[in-house]
DNA sequence: CAGCTCCTACTAGATGTTTCGTAGAAGGTG
DNA sequence: CACCTTCTACGAAACATCTAGTAGGAGCTG
């Protein structure tokens, strides 16, 4: 139950390597939104190995990054600190804003739905 | 749609004043779960106010901060945030990252179906 | 009024974040 | 082999964050 907190890009960084899995600098670099200076991706990704939320292997020439933190615990580690401090502790508020903001269809909500409904049958403590 | 990020002690401190209404620094001071000098606490508020997220008025002596940020403003947009780059895109994700966590009982999940169901009868675009 | 308390304003150091430049190694190509 | 590209390592400047100290004003209390 540690605190897993990343910077803003930080957090740009590990996105991409959640997303496309291990990658090495050029490939972290070709991902982001923003362009920045190679040695800027690789300065960012030794911090976060620093960090040990990052490691890395040698792939030929080059070093292959590959996140240490699952995307699971990162998400829970943040939604944790907005229900507390943005949302007073309510997870009811936090999904209506969820669910309030434009772009959600009926076909969404209905699979949002589902993830609460599943939730109910797998859920409790064992007897 | 304007991207509303706070620090981490910026966002202590906005929690307090959405908890709480508008204080003073003594008042948000003394609702920190850290212990902060008084004058760290002000410096803080003041750079809120400098980033136009507070905003004070006299009230005899002292200041009272009040947000300017609306909860809801301020959690929609860390929510964006976190849905795009932690879950890549996935409300769903998220919301099983959610409920999946400890601590949440049977009477909490009916409440979060009823969030769901209500927006289904507000919600939508026009026909 | 002298002293105590509470308040703001200003200042400032320590640390963290962000960005990138330069140096030099490693490997392929003419 | 000389050259070009790609890569890591190191250094560092600019800026943000976090913390708190000092100075001085305003008001109450004896």
């Amino acid at each position: 139950m540690d605190e897993i907190v990343f910077t803003g890009r930080e957090l740009d960084v590990m996105a991409v390597l959640w997303e496309q899995g291990a990658s090495t600098v050029a490939e972290v670099r070709a991902r982001l939104d923003d362009s920045l200076a190679y040695t800027t991706v690789l300065t960012v990704l030794r911090t976060l190995e620093a960090k040990g939320h990052v490691t890395h292997e040698s792939d030929g020439k080059a070093h292959r990054y590959a996140a240490l933190v699952a995307r699971d615990a990162a998400g829970r580690s943040a939604l944790g600190r907005i229900v507390d401090k943005i949302f007073g502790g309510s997870r009811e508020l936090l999904l209506t804003q969820l669910v309030d903001g434009r772009g959600i269809d009926d076909a969404e909500l209905e699979r949002l739905r589902q993830v609460l409904n599943q939730r109910r049958s797998a859920g409790g403590t064992a007897p």
